[in-house]
DNA sequence: GCTCATGCATCGATCATCGGTATATACCGA
DNA sequence: TCGGTATATACCGATGATCGATGCATGAGC
C-alpha cells in the first residue's frame, strides 16, 4: 500500500468524507507534504471501492453540485491497522540497523 | 520510497553486501514477507546508485563469480532515517485515527 | 569428461500506482 | 456576462515493482 493509499484511508477512518473533503483532510493530516490530485484521488478511491476496502456511504446534492461520501468498510480498517504495524516494523527496523554500524573505522 | 527500496537500504545500513547478500537480508529482515527477486534488486540498485543514495564499495570474484558489493552512502542513510520518521508518523496517524470514532459511542 | 545444480548478475516485458493536466457542470459574485 | 470555486471525470505519461528468462562460471556427481 502506498502513501496516497494509505493516507486516504486514515481520513476516512473516524467518519464518512466526499471527494474534495478526503483532498483537503489528507493535506492536513500529512502536515501540508501530501496533496493529493484529483487523478491520484477518484483512480484511488475507484480501485479501493473495487477491493471492498470502503465503500459509497452516499450523495449528496450541495449547491448544485453532486457530493459523494465515502465510507471505509470494516475490512478497510482491518487493512489500515495491519498496514500501521508494517509501518512500525519498519521504521523500528530501520532505527536499529541504522544504529549497528559493525566495526565502525576499524579496519 | 516503497518498501523494497526501503529495505535494501536497510539490509545496508550496518554493512556493504552483494546483491544476492541483500536478497537474502531483505527477507530476513521483513521475516520472510518480502522476497526480492533479481529484477526488482537491481532495477533498484542502479537507480540508487544513481542518486547518490548507494554506491558500488568493491568488487569481488568468489569461485569465479563476480561478486558487486554495494554501500549505503551518508545521503542514503539519512534518507532512510527520515523515511523511517515518516512511517513512525503515518502508523501514528492511522492508529489515532482508528482509535477516534465520532459519536461512535465517545460523545 | 559430461551434466547438473548453484550462486551471481543482466535483460526485457508488463503492470500498478501515482502525478499532472484538461474538461464538464453548476453555483456565486463582480 | 465573465471568471472563480467546488465537484467529479477522463486521459496520458513517468516511475517503480513484478515476473520470467538468460548468461556464465564453478563444483559435485556420475
Amino acid at each position: 500500500m502506498h502513501e496516497p493509499t494509505f493516507l486516504i484511508l486514515c481520513s476516512l477512518a473516524p467518519a464518512p468524507l466526499h471527494g474534495y473533503g478526503i483532498i483537503g483532510a489528507v493535506e492536513e493530516l500529512s502536515g501540508g507534504r501530501v496533496r493529493l490530485r484529483p487523478g491520484t484521488l477518484y483512480t484511488a478511491l475507484d480501485r479501493l471501492a473495487r477491493d471492498g476496502t470502503l465503500a459509497v456511504d452516499r450523495e449528496e446534492v450541495v449547491e448544485g453540485r453532486l457530493r459523494r461520501y465515502y465510507r471505509i468498510t470494516a475490512e478497510g480498517r482491518n487493512a489500515l491497522a495491519s498496514e500501521a504495524s508494517r509501518l512500525e516494523a519498519n521504521a523500528a527496523t530501520a532505527r536499529h540497523r541504522l544504529r549497528s554500524r559493525p566495526a565502525g573505522g576499524t579496519a
